[in-house]
DNA sequence: TTATACATACCTTTTAGTCGGTATGTGTCA
DNA sequence: TGACACATACCGACTAAAAGGTATGTATAA
């Protein structure tokens, strides 16, 4: 493999691929028990190259939480679900592709924000926060499709967008932590059946059968 | 603080002093932050007593998680919730303890078995089954109250009493991680306010307005 | 010739786990 | 009833390995 150039600094350098290693392994094994020689490891880089990029392993920490917000919403910045003009049928859409992409093990499609905060929250505040920014930005780009959908179909009831998008996330969450411990997919498949059918009740449209 | 006798092996010993550590500081810290020591001084013990108790530090961790089952099975069993003769009111005041016992600081009202099974899934299998059986034990208690709500009431539906049992788990599981992600409990507490108005919904009753 | 991006050997602290020892309760037999 | 043997519960210094982090050297690009 070919030295990176100072032209194109992001192909396959050692900081990209160590911020990969660090998603794939600690939502494996947790960020506390992936050791920073596992992760040079998984990147085929030295703990040279390591602390050249990262001051620390919790600069690591915060960065991993960084980049797989940046990741994330660039993903689903360019997701279909986007399509449709009614804005309900965005967020079902949401739903249905969140549903979609959860396949292969449980490391592959949880998420790492959530996997972290909720094991350092006591001992790495930094990455706490750099996880919980990922999540509740995540929630913020549901929560106009949200809105907008209440607007046109002028739905009342005694909840704001902004905890839909919230609970969405929670249900999204909670799904992945059953699929792990049971080591399940359909896990966290079947929790989102559930939020489509509440959604669908919120908004007064009737339930499809297939999903 | 007298020895303990073989009398009363179970009155304040070491060994269960060592499970509450335990229980506290991985629920704040992750199980893998948590080393030996931290354990020892958290229980007031010594190392000799830590692993003349358990094996291993991933032993503690299994008897953790059983420990875990143990305490809430007993809690909830003595809970309330089990007092009216309806089956579904039965289930919303589930609902509604779940959201009452949300309170103080994210660590000491999330679950030990949801923040361990999540972060050693892939380090540690036996204590991730061990946090399985504790999750999936719990919904089986809801199920029979489920089962029984839907029988009474002669609803159909394209869902399982299981699958909901295990939703009410996910939400539960996913607003502890967003509460620690965003340390604030009422982040826990909302995504139930949407749970209890999802199952009033499935079982065609109208909503409660305060809560 | 200077800055960047590594590589490698090394250092220091922390970590899980060990080991010999002590205190105390318990069963047994004279 | 007392002496003895034995088991359980615990103590705390020690150890080996693993951990995060450092120091120094080198190749390449600008």
């Amino acid at each position: 493999m070919s030295r990176p150039t100072k032209q194109s600094p992001e192909r396959g350098n050692a900081r990209t691929r160590l911020l990969e290693a660090a998603r794939d392994v600690v939502r494996a094994k947790g960020y506390a028990a992936a050791t920073v020689d596992d992760l040079c490891r998984a990147a085929d880089v030295t703990k040279g190259a390591f602390f050249h990029h990262f001051a620390s392993k919790d600069a690591l920490g915060v960065a991993a939480a960084e980049f797989w917000n940046e990741e994330t919403t660039a993903f689903f910045e360019a997701a279909p679900y986007h399509q449709p003009a009614d804005a309900l049928e965005r967020i079902l859409a949401y739903v249905a592709f969140r549903k979609a992409i959860i396949v292969g093990e449980p490391p592959e499609f949880t998420c790492l924000a959530g996997t972290m905060a909720q094991e350092v929250y006591a001992s790495s505040p930094d990455i706490r926060d750099a996880c919980a920014l990922s999540i509740f930005g995540h929630t913020a780009t549901l929560e106009a499709d949200i809105e907008a959908a209440r607007r046109e179909r002028g739905i009342a009831g005694d909840w704001t967008a902004a905890s839909l998008a919230r609970h969405t996330q929670a249900v999204l969450q909670g799904g992945f932590v059953l699929a792990k411990a049971g080591n399940d997919p359909e896990l966290a498949r079947e929790s989102l059946d559930h939020l489509d059918r509440y959604i669908r009740h919120l908004f007064h449209v009737a339930e499809e059968d297939a999903q």
